[in-house]
DNA sequence: GCCGAAGGTGAGCGGGCGCTTAGTGTGGCA
DNA sequence: TGCCACACTAAGCGCCCGCTCACCTTCGGC
């Protein structure tokens, strides 16, 4: 279910599309810092020293502060939604494709939890603008997971009163693990994304046979 | 089901204990823009001048910055612990306190938006020693819903696997609450109150037959 | 072998930060 | 009425922030 690429030892997995070399180690290391301390609290020096350069080296690749935040949150995004989207679209039943979308949008949020607390939690620090375009993928995230919902309520698969109101408590469930998984805790990415779409499907009204054995 | 206290527009409900009102005011102010900015991008100068004072003043009241976020922090997982722990240990069976407890807890989140968001996203901003003070109130918080599914798996009423990782699953959606909710969105914290409490007696197999209808 | 572009550094700027201190107005009490 | 304790302010200290600038190296092309 898992593949090497999500759940890379370094989380480094997502940023080969960023260049030159020197760019990139700024950007994972902002990435690392934000997480750790949060946007406010993380200083340009913190970050240029993380990347093992100099302070003025970051204004080099980037304007400013806010940029490298703005470049990690949409990278973050487009990825979030790359992977809802390609199991949204998968062959199969609604009960399938949303079973493997939330165990492979958690795994995503356990295994590169730091991208994903930096993405999901520091949506604010960003200016307007850049907010704006950011909210406009995370809608594109919700409309995924709601038309799968919108298909098992039409397929008779599922037994949902609130449509809009689950879905978002679906994400919302999702999300909030890269704000509590812990890397040294009790449970592999794996294991969450296995019990979080147990979890969904009884949300949803599809606990089905085999969850209850 | 919800109590004037619990939903007052201003949110100034539980701060009642903070004396004198100098140091109330700046607490409450301190709160607000937590809320908004977070921790860090909040400056003394700022709570000070929604408290109507000067600079200076907050020093009178309390040591540090970090103080104020202790403080707020203290007494709202104080509050949010009293509230499950009502719900918890209420008559009833499993199923209706379970769905009392996320019911209500969920219209804390909802309705004192503003407190929750400090409670729940600004932990890290503390010290080590505050933090664990604070943690292990939230341990607290998780025992009391454990202990609720334990008696509903134990009385037969639920159907739950993991219950470890459930119990989390359950806390996890009731605090995201705090991040996405909206006052001027479409639903009341009443409305998400019922709805969560649904989905949450769906995820531990007590959905039942009014869910259904 | 010289040149310019690209990518880097060290020093430091203007400013706002958390917090302090000296001084002020005020209310309660002998 | 005189006095002091208290709550508060105006001013500002020392520090570190985001960011800039003058200068330095490296290296491919002619």
């Amino acid at each position: 279910m898992s593949t090497a690429e999500e759940t890379a030892g370094g989380e480094a997995q997502a940023w080969g599309e960023v260049t030159p070399d020197a760019a990139r180690r700024l950007l994972i290391a902002a990435v690392e810092a934000f997480a750790e301390r949060g946007y406010h609290a993380t200083t340009t020096r913190d970050i240029a020293g993380r990347a093992g350069m100099s302070p003025a080296a970051l204004y080099i690749h980037y304007k400013t502060k806010e940029e490298l935040l703005h470049r990690i949150s949409r990278i973050g995004h487009e990825k979030a939604l790359e992977i809802l989207r390609t199991a949204a679209r998968r062959e199969g039943t609604a009960r399938e494709r949303l079973a493997g979308a939330v165990s492979s949008f958690v795994r995503w949020h356990a295994g590169g939890r730091t991208t994903a607390r930096v993405v999901q939690y520091e949506l604010d620090s960003l200016g307007p603008d850049a907010r704006d375009e950011i909210l406009a993928l995370r809608r594109q995230c919700d409309a995924e997971v709601r038309a799968i919902i919108e298909d098992g309520v039409a397929a008779g698969e599922f037994d949902v009163v609130d449509v809009k109101g689950t879905t978002l408590a679906v994400l919302s469930l999702c999300i909030d693990v890269a704000r509590w998984f812990n890397v040294n805790g009790p449970w592999t990415p794996d294991e969450v994304g296995a019990l979080y779409a147990d979890l969904v499907l009884r949300m949803v009204g599809a606990g089905g046979e085999e969850a209850r054995r």
